[in-house]
This record gives C-alpha cells, structure tokens and sequence, in this order.
DNA sequence: ATTCTAACA
DNA sequence: TGTTAGCA
C-alpha cells in the first residue's frame, strides 16, 4: 500500500508517517515512481510506535527498542547488550511514573465530578442547543 | 488523483 | 505537525 493508505489505516497523518521515517522509526521500499510502499505489517508497526510514542517514549529510544518490541519476536537475545537491557528498564521505570501520575489525576477528576453530579438538581432543564 | 521534497505567515 | 509550492 501506499502512504495515503497506511495513514487512514493508522489514523497518522502522510506528514508524520514521513517524519517517523525520516527519524529511522520505520523504512519503506520505493517503487520504480519514487512512492514509498508499505506491506500490511507496517499497520501494526506503525500502531505499535504510535503507543510508545502516546506512552512518553522519545523517537530516538523507540527506534532502539523498537526491534526488541516487534511482534515476530525472532531477535529478542541476540541484540540483547547490557545497554539494551538498562535501557528498557528505565523506560518501564518511567512509564510506571507515568501510570501513577495519570492514575492520581484521574481519580482527582473522577472526584470532582461526582461532587459535582451530587450537587446538581435533578430536573432543572438546560438550555438547549441551537 | 496521489505522492514527493523542501521550506515556512 | 500543518500547510504549501512545483513536479512527476
């Protein structure tokens, strides 16, 4: 498939999936018009950077780990260095952070809105939309 | 019609 | 990241 396909399939923009490459994240074969061509694996591939990206991950640690994360897990011990290993810790470490801090927040918000929903009249109508 | 590269009111 | 120009 070509660029436009993958980018609705992903739901990213033709601009970033360019940029992703352009960052070494992913790398597409050329057609003989100079198109950049993806096969099918790239939909998850794609889907798979976006998630460590949404997760706080950096481009430059992604495109690292990224083969250790790839779902045909054929070359998980042989490009397993202590720095591979120290860096995968630390991500998770960060990402464990993370969850907390979004988990706090979350629960604040959660709070907050039942207060408010407790305090609401029940049938006071709202103005409608126009 | 779709993609490409490069560049920035 | 978006958008746009000028091509192919």
């Amino acid at each position: 498939m070509r660029i436009g396909e993958l980018a609705a399939r992903t739901g990213t923009s033709r601009r970033l999936l360019r940029y992703y490459e352009e960052q070494g994240l992913i790398v597409a074969t050329r057609a003989a018009n100079g198109y950049r061509e993806y096969d099918d694996r790239f939909v998850d591939r794609v889907k798979q950077i976006r998630g460590l990206l949404d997760a706080g991950l950096p481009t430059r640690i992604i495109k690292q780990i990224l083969p250790c994360l790839d779902k045909p897990r054929t070359i998980y011990f042989p490009d397993a260095t202590p720095e591979m290993l120290a860096t995968l810790e630390r991500e998770r470490d960060r990402m464990t952070e993370r969850i907390e801090f979004l988990t706090r927040n979350r629960d604040a918000i959660n709070e907050y809105l039942d207060v408010v929903r407790a305090n609401r009249q029940p049938d006071v109508e709202l103005e409608p939309a126009v």
